[in-house]
DNA sequence: CACTAGGCTATACACGTGTTCAAACCGTGC
DNA sequence: GCACGGTTTGAACACGTGTATAGCCTAGTG
């Protein structure tokens, strides 16, 4: 398609790449390397690691999001695996997970999106009779939308050992397989009896000043 | 209490305190200043920098196991939060959450602790006829504690910002605060209005050979 | 008291890192 | 033909890292 790419372009594609297999960290010329250029180069366009990291969080946020990418609560592999498929996305989301793993400014944002997504599906869901409502939809999207993320993020491998960026959608699919049959139950049948506990909890965060119940910790 | 505690032991709970703080990867001559002796003798003791990581590992395993830590499906954090305040064991907790942030074998390993340990939880619950039953205890267990661990991974500070041991009570007390009402909700009120998609998931699993379907991602 | 073994330190080495810099290269317009 | 501005390179620098080595100082022992 473009014939050549520009070496600018051509180093942040390598970077995101190279960050996504070895993890953030990776060292710059093997970037470089990968570019087929100079280390030098790279921070000659890009000023510094630093801001190429920048870069990347950039590109990557933008790509997450003309890509509508969504984590989704439940299935959070299933919809990643389906798109890590599509060969240009797989460098990205495996940026992602590591961005997520390293934290940053950029890892906050992300979650952020990820949220507020997964809040117009879930209302969707509640329009369309699927899913029940809430007392605090936003929260609720949110605490799904961490233990989505986390869940998939406590699987990574190690940054030590390099994930394998062609085998990623397989490995995302069997995880999400793995983990889809325990976590449609939970959303199917509650795992309280009933909604004793929550309701004391709710009486008494509302009760106090602002404070939560003290020493009473959820009993799942 | 011990009036002088040997040069390895000091070494050994410096290294856990300060890989707690800066993460795993911190420079051998910060633990050894920590531990008022010189980078050399690490090396003497221990061998090499590896090695001392997996002492770590040991001790922290040992730590976690000896004290019931155990993590809880739910308000996660409040339970780490109440043992945390105790001095000593905030650095071993802080390591452990840098260690599950890192990978390596002992994160696999304890999280299978914790999920053994949540099984025996939710079982008790059940028998007491506060949980209900699961169709598959020890995966919903697995989930379960999967969910809660990497939400709190997820909320863990970047590894670049040192996590301030004496504040992480409170971190962790507040983060548990801020999700208990949601994920006290999420399991008081199912968030699915009937069973029908976890039905035909276990059914297309249990009817094709080993396959779960494909295209069908949950829908939350 | 001499001597030795071992905890312990200080120095040195090898290596990998990000970054700098001067020079070479290349296309373009005068 | 030629100077010029941007691109690119390769070598060099400064620094921080883990580790090896040689020596010191103390305690115990004959």
């Amino acid at each position: 398609m473009e014939p050549t790419p520009s070496a600018e372009e051509r180093i942040l594609r390598a970077a995101l790449r190279r960050f996504a297999v070895e993890g953030l960290g990776a060292p710059l010329r093997a970037v470089a390397q990968d570019a087929g250029v100079s280390a030098g180069l790279i921070i000659h366009h890009y000023g510094s690691r630093e801001k190429l990291l920048e870069a990347c969080d950039r590109q990557a946020l933008k790509a997450t999001r003309e890509s509508k990418l969504d984590v989704m609560s439940g299935g959070s592999g299933a919809m990643l695996a389906q798109l890590a498929e599509i060969e240009h996305y797989a460098p990205v989301i495996g940026y992602v997970l590591r961005r997520l793993q390293a934290g940053g400014p950029l890892a906050r944002q992300l979650v952020d999106d990820f949220a507020a997504d997964a809040l117009v599906y879930l209302e969707q869901g509640t329009a369309a009779g699927l899913i029940n409502p809430s007392r605090d939809p936003e929260a609720r999207a949110r605490a799904l939308t961490q233990m989505a993320l986390g869940s998939l993020l406590l699987q990574l491998p190690a940054q030590r050992e390099p994930l394998d960026l062609t085998e990623l959608p397989a490995w995302l699919r069997s995880y999400s397989e793995a983990l889809s049959a325990p976590v449609l139950e939970i959303y199917s049948v509650p795992l309280l009896t009933d909604t004793s506990m929550l309701d004391a909890y709710v009486a008494a965060a509302s009760e106090g000043d602002s404070a939560a119940p003290t020493t009473e910790g959820a009993p799942s």
